[in-house]
RNA sequence: GGCGACGUGGCCCAGUGGUAAGGCAGGGGCCUGCAAAGCCCUUAUCCCCGGUUCGAGUCCGGGCGUCGCCUCCA
């Protein structure tokens, strides 16, 4: 498959280093607070990019961290009197709360920085015997303009960012643009033992750690949001290639989640968590509505496109729901147009999500074949249409799976949310249909309107009544 | 100020030089007791101006507009 790198700006061809295998490892989030859509888009992507190539039978180690050390997790425990761990581990649970509720699976691995002080100690070290860090009033420091190749990944100048003059400013330090490698400790913060006194990471060189540690000096794909790219990653490049290291071959960045054509963040204030959202959407929504987009763009968040996409998910589980009455018992001797539409979906599919991972392009070629398969089943294409459309229903799921999509069963799509008692629905349902067969119309629509009411629409079909959220 | 991205029908969104996928909404029709769902039909000078090319939404230059990174941020 082609992946845009952002190192050299072009999608490129993937080529694992080990054949057959994938290593990805994604910058994840710091614990101190609950996650927003924001990050549910990162997530959602490397999840469903994971998927993706395990669906083309890579192995694939994925690795995921958490940031649990850090001064906005330190600030918030003081704010509220209580241990920086207990902050972070509250908001880890929470992740993994959120995240899976929204679908996305557990990375392969999923470490914490302060499991690896050991090695983040080891590696300044290493930087430091290589003339690349130096001690300072009990921090240490990575001495940029030693690091020939800064910048590349981020496409800037040294001293274009020296003029930028929004550099920390800080008298230790020999050039402006140097940054924490470590962090020497103040009392009542978190602290290790170092060479360099009693400290904390700084906030790069846990990635380069921890990525070197699991998945090797050189990897495959290394990723993150947007915002990651500089100075985070551009960073984390200069420590672990600093260290002689041959690092992630790709890297890979999602874009950003807009509210009103602006980022979604948090230092703005204008930001949804997941929480809140999976309060008023079901999963799969959002996550159709995070991948109606390509991943590399911004995508707009509002009601309103998750109200569509609703709309979109409903019209799969609808499909579903009358395909799969059948059996997908001798589908081949269907009309050869509809063998080739079920057949053809993988690799339509397949083809969009090899091209920098199109899903949107995927969803289009899952949707044309809806449509297809609707027409079959309306117009009554015989035993083999309705065993084809029955298959088709099979490879939608399949593939669906593939952007964690489209799992549910469609009666429990249909009916969940539903504050009414099914018992009750049923029993107004059966008092309709005698109304029906009476032709007492008026009394029939009555019932209808009642239920339509309570936010439960009627559907006749097929000599059945069905119900539905509205 | 430096660097970068984007501008496709009413809305969202895909599009890897050869006369524009898909979703949502609207209008008309079929189906239905009426509906709902589904199906059929229906709407695009691809921001503007130049250029390259037999041919450009797709490449190049300029303009206008929007956004992002350069500071913690997915």
């Amino acid at each position: 498959m082609r992946l845009y790198n952002s190192l050299t700006r072009k999608k490129e061809e993937l080529v694992p280093l080990r054949e057959g295998e994938v290593s990805i490892y994604a910058c994840g989030v710091t614990v101190y607070d609950d996650c927003h859509v924001g990050h549910a888009r990162g997530a959602v992507f490397f999840d469903v990019l994971r998927r993706f190539l395990e669906h083309r039978g890579l192995k694939v180690t994925y690795v995921r961290n958490f940031t649990d050390v850090d001064d906005k997790i330190i600030r918030r425990a003081n704010e509220e009197g209580v241990s920086w761990r207990e902050i972070a581990d509250r908001y880890i649970e929470a992740h993994e709360r959120d995240m899976g509720a929204l679908g996305v699976r557990p990375a392969t691995i999923e470490p914490k920085a302060t499991d690896h002080v050991d090695e983040i100690v080891e590696l300044v070290r290493d930087l430091e015997g290589r003339g690349l860090a130096y001690a300072a009033g009990g921090d240490v420091f990575y001495r940029v303009r030693r690091f020939a190749d800064y910048g590349q990944l981020s496409g800037k100048r040294v001293d274009e960012l020296e003029s930028g003059a929004r550099i920390e400013v800080n008298d230790v330090k020999e050039d402006p643009l140097d940054f924490a490698l470590w962090k020497g400790s103040k009392p009542g913060e978190p602290a290790w033992e170092s060479p360099w006194g009693p400290g904390r990471p700084g906030w790069h060189i846990e990635c380069s750690a921890m990525s070197m540690k699991i998945l090797g000096r050189e990897f495959d794909i290394h990723g993150g949001g947007r915002d990651l790219l500089f100075p985070h990653h551009e960073n984390e490049i200069a420590q672990s290639c600093g260290a002689g290291a041959g690092f992630a071959h790709c890297w890979v960045h999602n874009g950003f989640v807009n509210i009103d054509n602006e980022k979604m963040s948090k230092s703005l204030g204008n930001f949804f968590t997941i929480r809140e959202i999976l309060d008023r959407f079901p999963a799969e929504v959002v996550r159709l509505f995070l991948l109606s987009t390509h991943y590399r763009s911004p995508i707009d968040f509002s009601d309103r496109a998750l109200t569509e996409a609703r709309a979109a998910v409903d019209r799969v589980y609808t499909f579903l729901k009358q395909a799969e009455q059948g059996a997908a018992e001798g589908w081949r001797e269907a009309p050869a147009a509809l063998v080739a539409a079920v057949d053809g979906l993988e690799v339509d599919f397949d083809t969009a999500m090899d091209d920098d991972v199109n899903t949107a392009a995927a969803l289009a070629a899952i949707f044309e074949r809806v449509r297809l398969f609707n027409r079959v089943l309306t117009e009554g294409d015989g035993a083999a249409g309705r065993a084809a459309a029955a298959a088709m229903a099979a490879e939608v799921r399949r593939l669906g799976a593939v952007l964690g999509l489209f799992q549910d069963d469609p009666e429990g799509w249909f009916h969940a949310g539903v504050d009414l008692d099914e018992q009750e629905i049923e029993a107004k349902i059966a008092a309709r249909l005698a109304a029906r067969e009476a032709k007492d119309w008026a009394r029939a629509d009555a019932i209808r309107d009642e239920l339509a009411g309570a936010g439960i629409v009627l559907e006749d079909g097929g000599g059945k009544t069905t119900w539905r959220r509205g």
